[in-house]
DNA sequence: GAATCCGCTGGGCATTCTGTTCAGCGGTAC
DNA sequence: GTACCGCTGAACAGAATGCCCAGCGGATTC
């Protein structure tokens, strides 16, 4: 479970370039191709990495639009609502957080008027007692973890 | 930029089994190698599929917490409250959000203690005005696409 | 209707990588 | 000292990749 140097070497390149092969990166690593496809089977099934899932950008699929929606859950209508959220395919994620009954919800949409559709589906549930929105309008930070994982690389040294 | 329904059974396959190669997938789809070859570059070219990047879990690299801040910024500080971010490693998204000066930032940490250290790290700015920060106890949904390729899919019809 | 463009097919080719196994070797723990 | 563990370097057959091509049907354009 502690990142290895090398470990966090083999996830920065994969992450730079996704295409290179084993046999590649024991090259550039400079370490025998064994060595890097046991680091890997070890990531893994440590859950370190989870999988090599293509990204899709919503964006690009025509859902521009992201948001976030606050829920607040009515007392024991938690379960429901969450089954009820997943079914939604513009619900892209759903966390509760702390807070009696709340739940953070990300929403893509295809325009700002589409938005409104979509929280009306999300919404317009019995256990949500009281929703509000907020819109992205920029990403200066695009979801990532490669810097994490350096860090966990050094001090795991 | 529409979603074929090919291309949505492809972003799909890919996405169960990331390890399938062009060659097993055309088989399982019925179509000719080179047809899945096409359709990869071009959606790869799109914009809708960014790369195959490793999807790290930061809970197994040792930060199982997971926080939302809402940051209020300073007006015109905002490039710098960014800039301050980009280098903050436990930041792992940052949104700019409606609302005047107002960002949404990712975090996750070693502990909740932790999560101390790194919102000091995060706040002790300049720019920033007020925070206010929230943890995620559950996800309910973790971060998908698919519902939303297979809709896109079937609208592209 | 005829010509043109486009995407899919099915085949073939040389090159390259994968999965797997092996013996050897150095460092560490007991 | 001895056993264990991880890395090395090599080998092998099997399989996939990148690339190219001719043919074909459907849709578009003139």
């Amino acid at each position: 479970m502690a990142i290895d140097h090398l470990d966090g070497r083999i996830i920065v390149l994969l992450a730079e370039e996704p295409r290179v092969g084993v046999l590649e990166m024991s090259r550039r690593l400079g370490v025998a191709r064994g060595t890097v496809q046991a680091r890997l089977d070890r990531l893994r099934s440590n859950g370190v990495i989870r999988g090599f899932g293509p990204q899709v950008d919503p964006a690009a699929l025509g859902y521009p639009v992201t948001a976030f929606a606050t829920l607040q859950i009515r007392q024991g209508q938690g379960a429901d609502v969450r089954a009820h959220l997943a079914t939604v395919p513009e619900v892209l994620e759903l966390l509760t957080t702390t807070g009696n009954g709340d739940m953070l919800c990300r929403l893509v949409a295809r325009s700002n008027a589409d938005l409104q559709r979509v929280i009306d589906r999300v919404v317009g549930f019995d256990g949500i007692v009281r929703a509000s929105t907020t819109i992205v309008m920029e990403t200066p930070v695009p979801l990532r973890v490669i810097p994490l994982v350096e860090q966990a690389a050094r001090e795991g040294r």
